[in-house]
DNA sequence: GTATGGATGTTCT
DNA sequence: GAACATCCATACT
């Protein structure tokens, strides 16, 4: 499987809104280089995480966890959940505001097996949209952990965002996954009806 | 298909 | 010491 021709994203080509940039990368794709070889996916599924959001990790304001959110739109925040999975982030707003958007699932495109191996014996070879469904799954899939924490992803470096290989269909929103504060807000946004999406059924419609 | 409960480790109060 | 942006296995409809 040769890998697909894909541009890097500049920042400048990100929206300046939490938002917005939660909605454009959904069908835009996430890309790791390495000596094994390519892996990448198109990202389905996104959350975004506002200023003045209860529910956003720099709501409280800076700690040595969460700095990277208020690093330049474009850079990776990651941090371990419940000590077992990792979740990739990209900062979203200027230098000293602290918001991001959480990559929650991807439709793999290139190096599957590297996925698969990566995610270990747990992993579904047999469904190819299961290896990402999920934000840790994601994270598993790509290798990340947290000394991935802070890498631009914009830069000429080893994880970046590229452009969309495939026309994006209907962009679906819903409140966000798994929270116990700020529930009520529509912050959740899925490529419609994607296998490689995550979550209830009627979350994927 | 959905529902439930346990495992797990880091962070901040 | 509680909380936590999850995953997996198991049980059930």
């Amino acid at each position: 499987m040769p890998a697909r021709p894909v541009r890097r994203l500049r920042r400048a080509q990100l929206p300046a809104d939490t938002v917005a940039l939660a909605r454009y990368l959904i069908g835009k794709t996430l890309v790791r280089d390495g000596p094994e070889g390519r892996t990448s996916a198109r990202i389905v599924e996104t959350e975004a995480y506002l200023v003045g959001d209860a529910a956003c990790h720099a709501f409280r304001g800076p700690t040595p966890r969460n700095r990277s959110l208020f690093l330049a739109r474009g850079h990776a925040y990651v941090y371990l959940i419940y000590g077992v999975s990792f979740m990739l982030n990209v900062s979203s707003e200027t230098v000293g505001i602290g918001a991001g958007v959480l990559l929650r699932a991807a439709e793999p495109l290139d190096g599957l097996d590297l996925m698969a191996a990566r995610r270990g014996p747990t992993a579904d070879t047999a469904r190819p949209a299961e290896l990402a469904r999920g934000p840790g799954r994601l994270a598993g899939a790509f290798g990340i952990d947290r000394t991935w924490d802070g890498l631009d992803l914009c830069a000429d470096g080893p994880l970046w965002l590229g452009g969309a290989v495939a026309a994006t269909g209907p962009i679906g929103a819903s409140v966000r996954i798994g929270l116990t504060v700020e529930t009520e807000r529509v912050l959740r946004f899925y490529e419609r009806g994607n296998p490689a999406v995550s979550g209830p059924k009627r979350l994927r419609v």
